[in-house]
DNA sequence: AGCTGACAGATTAAGCTAATCTGTCAACCA
DNA sequence: TGGTTGACAGATTAGCTTAATCTGTCAGCT
């Protein structure tokens, strides 16, 4: 069952991590347009090449940072899933609202929303948002379909791609409280889980 | 039937409308943070001061110059829905498709959206985006009220919202094709919309 | 009601040089 | 092989100063 990982991907797997954790620390205490890729590598006690070796550009960096970063978001998500597999309906809920209140809470998110500008990583959310958006989609596809084997995978997706959308569009800008816009969500989209799962 | 409108206002309406169209007019040529208030009261032969008077400051005209340019999606939407109120399903996907293909297409757009940065105009679609989504709800949940009205006012708010949320999602990072996109996020919204409807 | 002129405070342009950063080498060590 | 070092051109930014401009708000004039 547990294939043990080989040591090539394993050392890579670790400098990424090591990578991403020390930017982590930096973009807590000053914009992203200050932090120098010199700065990250020094201060993940690796030199600046392999930093570039590993992660192509400073752009491709800050992309793999805020995927990174959203992990831990939805790690949670996945958590809040599995523990309404009997109710799709409350399940979606309780996604969406632990998303946007962990979300909402997360001081590195809060410095993300506010450091607007090309220069910031607010961009890899929005304008160019697409590879995250693909990202968030096919984990929570996968959730989903793991959840909830009967569901058609396109219909999956589709839910799954709405929601990260939503999500995203309710971080930047929240209406209500998470639990409201949860809630209503919920409601929303109730009606095409139930067709999907075949509960008509 | 017809009250007609007393000079005041539409000596207002008429100034409000010109200064927009001078901001366009500019818009088009270089980013917003190049534009000054003062050409835009000259564009539109009028003192800065009038300016001022009619919208408190440059950001509140800001805005109000976005929701002014959206006002022609929107009535090309409405157009869209009013030619499927026999079936709620095609007006969903009819209006966002309408809506993703002429704004993809407008050069306005194509700047706002080229232009990032906390000086352009992309923050008040984004990150101060709340104003432009809360006006085009409104807008759009009176188009399906008076479309079905049938329909209970709070589930029509709450499809209108999601949709608004949906299509500024879909063009600020696009996916698919305007008609995919139309298409699938009408197979996700139909159930909902029978639902509300009473077509179980 | 709208224009003019004037205002303080804040921001930006312009100019320049020095410093720094990115991205990519080749050469060097474990 | 996987990592480090050092060096590199080209581009970007830091710093600094001064002059110019912009915003937002007056009061007074037409």
């Amino acid at each position: 069952m547990e294939a043990r990982t080989p040591y090539p991907q394993a050392a890579r797997q670790l400098l990424r991590e090591t990578l991403l954790a020390a930017a982590r620390d930096e973009v807590q205490q000053r914009p992203w347009s200050e932090i120098t890729m010199a700065e990250i590598a020094t201060a993940a006690g690796v030199s600046r090449q392999t930093l570039y070796k590993e992660f192509g550009s400073r752009d491709e960096f800050a992309q793999a940072l805020v995927i990174h970063e959203g992990e831990r978001f939805l790690d949670a998500v996945d958590t809040a899933v599995r523990e309404h597999l009997d109710d799709p309906r409350a399940a979606i809920g309780a996604a969406l609202e632990t998303f946007l209140r962990t979300a909402g809470e997360d001081p590195l998110v809060r410095i993300l929303l506010s450091d607007d500008g090309t220069a910031g990583l607010l961009p890899f959310v929005t304008t160019q948002g697409m590879p995250v958006v693909e990202w968030a989609t096919s984990r929570l596809t996968a959730t989903i379909e793991q959840g909830w084997p009967q569901a058609p995978p396109p219909k999956a997706r589709l839910l799954a791609e709405t929601l990260v959308r939503l999500a995203i569009s309710h971080v930047t800008a929240p209406a209500d409280s998470p639990e409201a816009t949860a809630a209503r969500t919920g409601e929303l989209l109730a009606p095409f889980v139930d067709e999907a799962l075949g509960r008509k």
